[in-house]
DNA sequence: ATGAAAGCGCTAACAG
DNA sequence: CTGTTAGCGCTTTCAT
């Protein structure tokens, strides 16, 4: 049994299909009698629109797709939630993919997305292959590249530079005193952002004729888990060192609770330093240092301009919007 | 200027709009040459297909409508994680929606959903109100209604029973010995699971004569800050407890943090037990009870008979799948 | 204020 | 193996 159409709405109401298309959608220019006598047929029949002839006939649709690597990483809910809030009740509807950190995957994900023909992409970071690209730049829609700040943009940019963001954070570090510094990461094969951020970090130390003293890296996604074992691992190695950077915070809270199982006083010690802001960052019992990352806001700010970008106003906006993260260093 | 149909496709390579149709869909009886002719020119053009007008067409869509409350608790983005990987590969295509544990707002994005005539819907909960079931059925597609089992199935069920859960941990903390037990909870008015789980518990300590000696809620959304505000808070209007039960993990991680700051033995002194088996509890420096939560199997089961119902094989399915939380205690 | 006609881009069904 | 015809359910455009 088919689900009920306009035309059957219509029938219904006494009143042709156009009335009734008009009726639905509070259209000018209609009755107040056919109004409520249409919406009253839709009502009762349990009428519900047809997107698919909607927006197939109309050209355009209010879908906008966005691509994440992943949801395990809490950093990128965040920024779907923030796209969702800022979406809410203007008739565009985010429509979400994962790309599982696979560059083929998310060509897959964003070529099945255009399909749909979307109004608007928001995707993650900057580094996709040419063809992904070709893909993106063919569907003459508004593109926005969110995180990342680190390289040329298709069309839209708002992100942060995660290299400048971990120099900030080897400079930060060395003001405290702190010299003989390691390193804990995770995945920087695929997060590349992540790598971004070690780069900028090492140069910091360059600059002050340092070098990371040892460092701790796993292929495995980021956990407590794995920043604890790491950190064990690693101080096993280099017992000596004063001060840890971790590809993120998420890592670092591994790392505070290695030292408090090993009776390694934080920060006092031993210095951690994450990147994100976490809110578990917040809880723990001990300080870390740590860069905040404006996810959220990234998220927002990359809907309201997806969505200003579908309008005239288009030429006027800016094309790259860039966020800088705030360093704490906690009790130090 | 408007992107390539498939017309254009067959004109470029000489054949007619059915054959390309065939051609790029890789159906059985087309000519080998014409495949190729007609792979060339789409890629050649840039062809992406379009799935609006497919799916009107063909009369379905590849689309599975999800719903969960937030992607906030990370409970959620491991489910969507299940739900995607069993998708992946199958064709069909996952679209997801938050109701922010607002029923109406939850109906909104069912309606939503819905007018793109998804293959099937996987909700959460089973407490959505008659207006959200009544628009479900009249869907005449697979529903799957996830996480919980307390209550009556629109059609499929995926979940466990969240009562049971937490009169299990009663019991199981209770045999441990422990007797002044209090509990720490948030968002209870929304998060309805939450609230059977408190029910269930309380159920277990009547049986066995006792009572919460004291509790501390909060409206708030759940965070191990939260847990350690509340923890303190409870901690000082009842110092004697020698338990503690949390809505989740989240929360439980926040108390311990709370015990390490007040120098309170965990779990000798004060037993700590949450719910859902989260990652972090396993890396902290203490153990503390919990019950696993198979979330990315509910997730990954869930697709699996979304998929299945979609075919004749659909009479011969359960209707429900249980699951049953494992418990674990720490080091007790 | 309402309706009729045309068409969005594709596939199902039938013919060759 | 290939093509033709007839929609899918809606909106746009143009009449009235």
């Amino acid at each position: 049994m088919r689900r009920p159409t306009l035309e059957e709405v219509a029938a219904a109401a006494g009143v042709s299909k156009m009335t009734a298309s008009r009726a639905l959608r509070g259209a000018a220019d209609v009755s107040k009698d056919s109004i409520l006598k249409v919406r009253e047929a839709a009502e009762r029949i349990g009428y519900v629109g047809n997107q698919l002839a909607l927006s197939l006939s109309a050209q355009r649709t209010n879908l906008i797709g966005v691509v994440v690597p992943s949801l395990s990483n809490v950093v990128f809910p965040e920024v779907l939630s923030g796209i969702s809030a800022v979406l809410e009740g203007t008739g565009m509807q985010a429509v979400f993919g994962l790309s599982d950190y696979d560059p083929d995957k998310e060509r897959e994900v964003i070529r099945n997305m255009l399909s749909w023909r979307p109004s608007a992409m928001i995707v993650t970071g900057l580094d996709q292959p040419d063809e992904t690209l070709r893909l993106l730049r063919q569907a003459d829609i508004p593109i926005v590249q969110l995180m990342d700040l680190d390289g040329e943009p298709v069309d839209f940019n708002v992100g942060l530079s995660h290299g400048a963001a971990g120099e900030a954070m080897g400079r930060a570090l060395l003001t405290t005193g702190r010299r003989r510094i390691g390193y804990v990461g995770s995945g920087l094969g695929r997060d590349l952002r992540a790598a971004k951020r070690k780069r900028g970090f090492e140069m910091s130390l360059r600059q002050a004729d340092l070098s990371l003293e040892a460092e701790e890296v796993a292929p495995d996604f980021s956990s407590p888990s794995l920043g604890k074992r790491l950190t064990r691992a690693l101080l096993l190695k280099a017992p000596e060192l004063d001060c840890i950077y971790y590809s993120n915070d998420d890592m670092a809270a591994g790392g505070v609770f290695a030292c408090m199982e090993l009776g390694i006083a934080v920060p006092d010690r031993l210095l951690i330093a994450g990147f994100n802001g976490l809110e578990i960052a917040d809880a723990l019992p001990v300080r870390i240092a740590t860069s905040h990352s404006p996810r959220r806001e990234m998220g927002e700010t990359a809907a309201r301009l997806a969505l200003q970008a579908m309008t005239p106003e288009r030429e006027r906006l800016e094309r790259i919007v860039a966020f800088t993260p705030r360093i704490t260093l906690g009790s130090e």
